[in-house]
DNA sequence: CTAATAATTCAAACCGCTTTGAAAATGGAG
DNA sequence: CTCCATTTTCAAAGCGGTTTGAATTATTAG
């Protein structure tokens, strides 16, 4: 049933139901009330296509996934963090589409997107340190919103982030104050903002206490269990080992944890760890008792914060840009203890 | 640039511009050439919702989560899945989009996708014993391919699925030849087909064996950390505790593991685990020596699988329905070892 | 009761592409 | 050189909505 015969068989014209049915003024309640009772009963609605044409909204947005981060690596956050976004789209009647490309080809995918009017905006994930990304977007004119920072962009955008570095240094502060001095970073990607910051707060707090940041202590890429178990396992056999190590996410706190137990060492007690908990919903970080010390901050959330500032961006583009830093909460769970003589 | 500016500057009509691009053989070589060049030149590329309209075709394929599956909880192995769907999307220059749905509006989704011209067909995930979805599909006619079967359905549909039967079978059998006779299953959510048809594989190995199925011995909920992690610790304080387990996912192994450890157990000793690997890229059974037997098979392969065979059923519907059944391997790892008496 | 105003409804134009059926250009045969 | 067959190109008609500007109907004021 297209808008055509819904009009003939009402006997009204095409432009009365698409202004009834759009919430237009010009249109009485009462044929109002009939033609959407009609609608319903002939099961019909608009034509995706077709309105998209007509009004060049597509009521679309994009999700643009980078090989590096898919092909190669689906990144564990990205569930949940769609989830959250997707509940604020539904809700506001947009779709969520995704593409996949190749690094290389990543600038041309958002001009291409726009230019076919396939999405009204973007969302940009895991953005580096520096990323030229933003300044596309931004020349491109399409609408965008930020999961994250990118520290060496001076462009004006929206964003929603986690305080990484007043976390990490909260972290960090924790485990000096548990006297603590030998503690390890694993972090994720170095060309990463966020590990970027996490690990400006790590140093941060450490040389507000004279502790030297050591290099061999510092570690970073995907974050993946069997980096996480790989790198803490070495650290922990050298001759110098650290005694606290921060991860960047439940996962390779995960993987830390196995070269923990298999050198026959303790959580908490030889070594402690803290890590970040980005609320994953298949890994919760315990029940009562959170099972990591964890510097905890929900990507759910800041999923729907995201799409609902992307929203705001699209249907009111003259509006300021808007910023959400969220501060991560930090829980003590059962991976830490004061350092052992 | 749409079509009719680019007409323009060639001093061509859009008819042969249109046919230039889209491969068709009544316009020269020579023609063809210079409309490619001056379509990359000027940045051209068709209207998306125009397309959409003119041919009926969206180039879209939709994935549909259900909030149980993402509102309350994100399918760990959701994110590989599609990354293994969009490989083959992008090839075939589809785009992926998605819709969260509350459950019961479950079934008006898919009508209202299919009526408004949003996608050309759908990726079915996570189907249930018995599942009105596929009978929904079935009567709309649109193009879907099922992740998984439906036991309990016999409607003829194309689906990719792994042998879970004979993979549990299998891995239940390794557990009996090792000697182990309280053999525990921490299955998925028991009203989901897969975890059916591992229940029966276990149930076959251990009745040919002639051991009883312990209904203590046998839970299913959603595959979370903590989930394994519960059960584990109550099955193994029970006054005859499993010397084995198996387990659905990495994620409740790991959570399996976490209970043997706090007790004071030591794993592939006192208890073994077995589980089924998804291969999830940042969760990798560690590397040359896995850290759990397991039941291998790649569901990144089986997004491939899927995104192909749904591409083949819209792009020639009136061929056969494609069924594949792919075998998990059985990987030997350190989880494992002989009964204990 | 008529004129002026407000509230509804309508026909037609437009969005940008694909595709059909016809026309023009080209090439080969006689 | 003409005629016919074959290539190549074109103008125009959809696809199914939204939106504009005009026309109709209902309401109010004089």
């Amino acid at each position: 049933m297209n808008l055509r015969q819904l009009s003939e068989v009402l006997g009204v014209s095409q432009t009365t139901i698409s202004r009834a049915l759009n919430g237009y003024p010009e249109v009485s309640e009462k044929t109002r009330q009939r033609i959407e009772q009609a609608a319903r009963k002939y099961n019909y609605s608009p034509n995706r296509g077709a309105s998209t044409l007509a009004t060049g909204r597509s009521m679309t947005i994009g999700h643009v996934l980078s090989e590096a981060t898919s092909h190669e690596l689906v990144n564990p956050i990205f569930g949940d963090f769609i989830a959250g976004a997707s509940e604020v789209y539904k809700a506001n009647k947009y779709d969520m589409l995704f593409s996949l490309v190749k690094n290389e080809e990543e600038s041309d995918i958002y001009n291409s997107l726009l230019r076919r009017g396939v999405v009204d905006g973007v969302v940009l994930q895991a953005p580096k340190i520096s990323d030229q990304r933003i300044d596309i977007l931004e020349k491109l004119g399409i609408p965008f919103v930020v999961h994250g920072r990118s520290s060496r962009s001076n462009a004006n955008y929206s964003w929603v982030d986690v305080n990484n570095r007043s976390a990490f240094r909260r972290a960090t502060e924790f485990l000096l104050d548990l006297g603590h001095r030998k503690i390890a970073l694993i972090n994720g990607l170095a060309t990463l903002d966020f590990a970027q910051r996490r690990y400006l707060g790590y140093c941060e707090a450490l040389e507000s206490r004279g502790v030297a940041v050591n290099g061999n202590l510092v570690k970073g890429a995907e974050m993946t269990e069997v980096y996480g178990y790989m790198v803490a396992k070495e650290m922990l056999l050298q001759k110098s080992p650290p005694t606290a190590i921060l991860t960047a996410s439940m996962i390779s706190a995960i993987g830390v944890r196995r070269a923990v137990q298999e050198l026959g060492l303790t959580l908490g007690k030889q070594v402690s760890i803290v890590t970040h908990d980005d609320e994953l919903s298949y890994l919760n970080n315990g029940q009562q008792i959170p099972i990591f010390t964890a510097t905890r901050s929900s990507v759910r959330k800041a999923g729907r914060i995201a799409a609902q500032m992307l929203i705001d961006r699209i249907e009111n583009p003259n509006a300021p840009r808007a910023e959400m830093l969220l501060e991560a909460e930090l829980v003590l769970g059962a991976s830490t203890g004061p350092v052992q003589q």
